[in-house]
Parts: structure tokens; sequence; C-alpha cells
DNA sequence: TGACATATATCGAGGACGGATATATTGTCC
DNA sequence: GGACAATATATCCGTCCTCGATATATGTCA
């Protein structure tokens, strides 16, 4: 690196949907894979359905893209497994992340603008 | 049909990225194709371009699925211009336009929760 | 009439997605 | 302890979506 200058997120923008949801779901501490599925699922109603395809490749093509890294961090012995892997946001995921969500936001705002009637999925439904 | 029950949005959901901004985008009225591609390109200020191979197939795939009909009704003549072909939403297309707007709502409010800050593109980034 | 922007349409390469499958480990119950 | 289900990671492959290139026709304006 030729400085302090931190890489910008523009070349990682738009995310796809899968990747939004994996930084998302890393955002308020570091996760595994598994899950990180199970949060996508019950976050979106079963909506969407994360299988593992799409969560190992999506995996990997972010570390890939300095979005995301393994970390050697485990929980305490008693609650771990030695399995897992461990993932955490990088400082550029997370400012990706930032961006990703403003850019939603602002479609939101839009669509409220536009009169769109907003509705939620009925209950129950899967 | 059987009856006057309207089909359900589930089904549709969740819309690829493409399709949920040509609703949006005729959400406030009849567009033809090149005015969406436009619209787009200008509310995600160049984040998000649309080529006509990804505008036209989407709108044929939506056309399908019955999100989106074509209308007859035109502009003023003196306004118009015969190779234009105008798209409007179907009732359908209005409800699976809301429940992906209110999907994309829940999203940003869990990032709120977890404190991700939102940074929009600095201005002027292309 | 010529030049350029507008407008629709299709094609093909590459990438993302989702389900099936495989394998190993952990936890639970009898 | 043994059987079994749930957890966890990983890869493969068919399908769908996206994107740029290309083609064609029409509108606008000098």
């Amino acid at each position: 690196m030729s400085g302090a200058q931190a890489q910008s997120p523009d070349g990682h923008l738009p995310l796809t949907p899968a990747a939004s949801h994996i930084l998302l779901a890393l955002a308020d501490g570091d996760k595994h894979g598994y899950a990180i599925m199970r949060e996508v699922e019950d976050l979106s109603d079963g909506t969407l359905t994360m299988g593992p395809g799409t969560l190992y490749g999506s995996i990997k093509r972010m570390l890939g893209a300095g979005l995301v890294e393994e970390t050697e961090n485990r929980p305490d012995p008693e609650l771990d497994d030695q399995r897992r892997r461990y993932y955490r946001l990088t400082g550029l995921g997370e400012r990706v992340l930032g961006a990703e969500m403003a850019r939603l936001e602002a479609m939101v705002k839009v669509a409220a603008a536009k009169r769109v009637a907003f509705r939620p999925r009925p209950e129950g439904a899967q």
C-alpha cells in the first residue's frame, strides 16, 4: 500500500443479494457459516432460503474480495465446535455494507414517495 | 379464473434486482422501456447500469409472469414516438412491489438496529 | 440528406444461485 | 456404548440472470 487511504467501496457495488445478507448477518459480531445461513432465513421469515451452495460459494468470493476474513477468535471451548469456521467483517466490508444499506434505504424512500403500499407477507405464509 | 380471489405475491418473491427496479420505475405511471432504463440509472446515481439485455429480457419475463402488461394508452401524438412500447403495473405487480419494498425496509431496519453506519457514496463518484 | 440520438430486440459469455450430494463431527436417547 | 439425528463444511452441476456487443429502425435537427 502506498498510504493509509482506505479502499473505496465503489467497485464492489451493487452487491448481490446473497452478499448483502451475509455482510448484514456479520454486522453485530463474528459468526460461522451455518449460523449465517440460519439468521438469513430467520430474518426473512423463510422468503429467502440460502442453500449451502450459495452460502459457501459467496463466502469464498467475499474472502477473495476482502469483504470478510476468517478469524482465530473462538468462543469458550464449552460452547465451541471444532468444525466451525468463524468469519468477521473487514473494514472494507463494513463500508461496503454501509453503502449498500444507504442504497436500499434510498430505494425504499423513493417507493414511499410514489405512494407504494408496503405489504408485508401474510403471517404464516411460507 | 375460478373467482375474484387475487393471486398471492408469495410465489414471485424474492424479486431479482432488475425486476425490483423496473416495478418501482412504473409505480408512478406508465413508461416505455428506454425511459425505465434512464430512471433506474438516475435514481442510483450511476451505481446501477441496466443494459438493454437486462431490461428487455426482464420485461419479457415479467410480462409472462403477469407483473406488468403492455398498454395501448399513448401520450399526445405530439410527444409520442411510434417505436415506443408502454408498460404498466398489473394489480399483481403492485402487490409484489409492495411486498418487496416491505422486505427491503425490514432489512434496512435490522441494519439500523445493528448500528451499521449508512454511508452514501461520495458525490461525483461514478 | 446526413449525422446523431432514441428505441427496441436478440445473442452469447460469464457469473450467481439453488438443490443434490458427500463427508465428518457433535449431541441425544435408550 | 451404540444408534441415530442434527450440525457443519464443502463441492458439483444445471438453470437462471446479467451484461456488453451487435443489429435494425425511427426520430430530430441542421
